[in-house]
DNA sequence: CCCTGATTCGC
DNA sequence: GCGAATCAGG
């Protein structure tokens, strides 16, 4: 794959929407995200700059080289553009899905507790099965891929998270996604 | 362990 | 110019 007019473009736009290069290697498919913060680097926009305006960014007046240096390294403005906000803690909301800065992938429905739904018998089994093996950790113990459906009442002790390992992309485990991202049918129109 | 971006350097 | 390997960090 070589960069063309178009991969570029969608390279820009995404590394300045603050998509990591990881996720944008793989929306571009044939690159690694090595390729992609190499081009990132090439195109000199390794600062997220292009829609993020920084409150004071001043992108360095560009004195004038008069020494015989063709290779200046200054880098004195060294700012952290990208931190890692986690899941702050929540008193007693149902779904404390700790959301990014940004968009992830598309819309994700709050999760819907297990108990009071009829999904596919075979999902809801699947649950209850994998609530047993579920790492059950505290809201702090969460990363991006740690299923964070929430078991019990948030308002007990006898709360948790499932915790674990995330389908790529989703917020929950296999099982958790299958209850929790209902293709919106087979109930309305179940009759089979 | 998972991930992030940054840098180097042979190609 | 390209990107794998490596580094540094969370």
């Amino acid at each position: 794959m070589s960069w063309t007019d178009e991969r570029v473009e969608l390279l820009k736009k995404m590394w300045s929407e603050g998509q990591s290069a990881s996720q944008i290697a793989k929306e571009l498919g044939g690159v690694t995200r090595n390729a992609v913060i190499g081009k990132v680097h090439r195109l000199g926009l390794s600062n997220r700059a292009g829609a993020a305006p920084a409150p004071e960014t001043k992108p360095e007046p560009k004195p004038a080289p008069a020494a015989a240096k063709p290779k200046p390294a200054p880098k004195p403005v060294e700012a952290k553009p990208e931190s890692r906000p986690e899941p702050a803690p929540v008193a007693a909301a149902p779904s404390p899905l700790p959301a990014r800065k940004q968009i992830i992938p598309a819309g994700q429905p709050l999760p819907p507790q297990p108990s009071a739904n009829e999904i596919s018998p075979e999902a809801l089994a699947k649950v209850s099965e994998v609530e047993k093996k579920a790492k059950r950790l505290t809201l702090m113990e969460l990363t991006e891929r740690t299923c964070k459906w929430p078991v019990g009442d948030p308002a007990t002790e006898d709360f948790w998270f499932c915790g674990l390992p995330v389908q790529q992309g989703k917020p929950y485990c296999e099982a958790h996604v299958g209850v929790a991202f209902q293709p919106m049918s087979s109930r309305r129109d179940r009759r089979r």
